[in-house]
DNA sequence: AAATATTTTTAGGCTGACCTAAAAATTATA
DNA sequence: TATAATTTTTAGGTCAGCCTAAAAATATTT
C-alpha cells in the first residue's frame, strides 16, 4: 500500500522515465516534485523498499513491473475522473487537472469500476490520452505533432500534448480538441507557423501550438 | 485551511455535540476517533488555535460558528457524494459510507457545486439525512422513530438512524428506505416488536430495527 | 472532607515527509 | 589526469499526528 505522497512520486517517476523505458535522475525528480534532492533520496529509499522502483546509488531509479502497474492504476483513475468532470459535470478542459490530481488518490476498486461503466468504458480522456484498462494495459497509438506534417494533410486531432492551462484554454477557444477534423492549408517556412482548417474555420497557429496538436500516424 | 485529519476531528466533534448544541469530552472524542486521549488533547489545541472550536481545560470543547460552518461543508460534500454513488453509480446503500469518507475531503468548491447541479440539487441523501446547502444551511425535519408510534400509523419512511452496514443491508432487503410507504399493523407489548406493512409487504421487525426507522413528525 | 477512582493533561518519543548544510561520488574541464 | 564543477547522498533537524507513562485536575465514594 502506497501513501498519497508515494503515489505521487511513483507517478512522476513513471512519466519522467517515458512510461518506464529509461531511468530517472534525482535532480529531475526533485524539480518535478517541487522539492529538494535530499527529500527525493529519502523517498527513493522508501519506494525501493516497497519494490516499486529499483535504485542504484548515484545512477538514478527505474520503475519495476510492479511499480509500472501501480502507476498505471493511478493514471487510470486520473483519466477516468478527468473524463467524468468534463463529460458529466461540464468542466472545461483546462479546469480538470487540479481536481483530478486529488480524485486519483481515492482508494476503491469498486468505485473506479463503477465509474468506468458509468462513463461507457472510454478509451481516451478529454485530452486524448489513453485510459489504462483495469489490468493496467495501456493502448498506445503512435502519434505525431502536426508541425511534422505537410501541406494538404487531412485527419482528426487525436490528442494534445502539453497540459498547460493557458494552452488548453487557447485550444478550447479555437475548437481544437480530440476528435475534431483538421487540414493543413499552408506552412510558413520563416517561423514555421501554419494555416489550418479546424472545424471548417481557417486559423493561423504558431509553431509552439502546432507542436502540441497530435494526430495518429 | 484544515488538514484532512483536522476535518475528521471537527466532523466528529460536530456530530458528538449534537450539531453543536453541547460540549464534547476528550474521552468520548478519543473513542469516536479510535485514538488516545493524549492525541485528542494535542488536536484540540490545534483546532482551538484555528478558532473552529473553543476549549476550556478539563471541561470539553464546543464548536464555534466558524467551526460549525466548516463541519457542515464537509457533511454537505459527504452527503452529495453518497447520493452520487447510489443514484448514478448504482452503489447499494450500505457500501457508500467508506468511499464517501474519502471523497468528502476533496477540495474544490466548483466541483461540489457542479456535482450538486448534476444530481438535481437533492435535499436529502440516500439515508434520508438532509444535505446542507452551499451556505451551510441545514433543513432539519423533526422526526420520530416508529417504535414511538401507535398501531394504525401510516406514513412514509423519512430516514434511517444508524449507519451500521449490517442494519442497512437488512433494511435494504426488507425494502425499508426513505420514501417507502409504511403502516403499523400490530405491536407486541412483551418484546416491543411490531408488525408493519412496507411496500405492501407484511413484515415483523424487532424493537432494535423499529428504533432505526424514522418518519417525519 | 478525606480517600479513591476517573478523566484529562503534560512530558517525552516515534514515524513520515520535508528541510539545510556538509560530505562523497560522479562528470566536466583545463 | 588533476582540478573544478555538478550531482547525489548523508547527517541532523522540524512539524504533524500519533503513542505510552506519569502527573494533575476533577468527580465519586465512604
Amino acid at each position: 500500500m502506497l501513501s498519497l505522497t508515494e503515489e505521487n512520486y511513483l507517478k512522476a517517476i513513471y512519466h519522467l522515465s517515458d512510461d518506464g523505458s529509461k531511468s530517472v535522475l534525482t535532480n529531475d525528480l526533485a524539480a518535478a516534485m517541487n522539492t529538494k534532492a535530499a527529500s527525493v533520496t529519502d523517498m527513493i529509499k522508501k519506494l525501493s523498499a516497497k519494490t516499486v522502483i529499483s535504485y542504484e546509488k548515484y545512477y538514478g531509479v527505474n520503475v519495476t513491473s510492479k511499480g509500472k502497474n501501480e502507476a498505471l492504476m493511478v493514471i487510470r483513475k486520473h483519466r477516468l475522473w478527468e473524463t467524468f468532470l468534463v463529460e458529466k459535470l461540464g468542466f472545461s478542459w483546462d479546469e480538470v487537472h487540479e481536481v483530478a490530481e486529488q480524485l486519483e488518490h481515492i482508494n476503491s476498486t469498486r468505485l473506479i469500476e463503477k465509474l468506468d461503466e458509468f462513463l461507457g468504458f472510454p478509451k481516451v480522456d478529454p485530452h486524448g490520452d489513453p485510459i489504462p484498462d483495469n489490468k493496467g494495459k495501456l493502448k498506445i497509438m503512435p502519434m505525431v505533432a502536426i508541425d511534422q506534417l505537410n501541406i494538404g494533410y487531412q485527419g482528426k486531432i487525436a490528442a494534445v500534448k502539453d497540459s498547460d492551462s493557458q494552452l488548453l484554454k487557447y485550444l478550447d477557444k479555437i475548437g481544437a480538441k480530440p476528435g475534431t477534423k483538421l487540414k493543413i492549408l499552408n506552412k510558413e517556412a520563416y517561423d514555421e507557423s501554419m494555416e489550418v482548417l479546424i472545424n471548417d474555420h481557417r486559423i493561423f497557429i504558431s509553431k509552439e501550438v502546432s507542436q502540441n496538436i497530435l494526430v495518429v500516424e
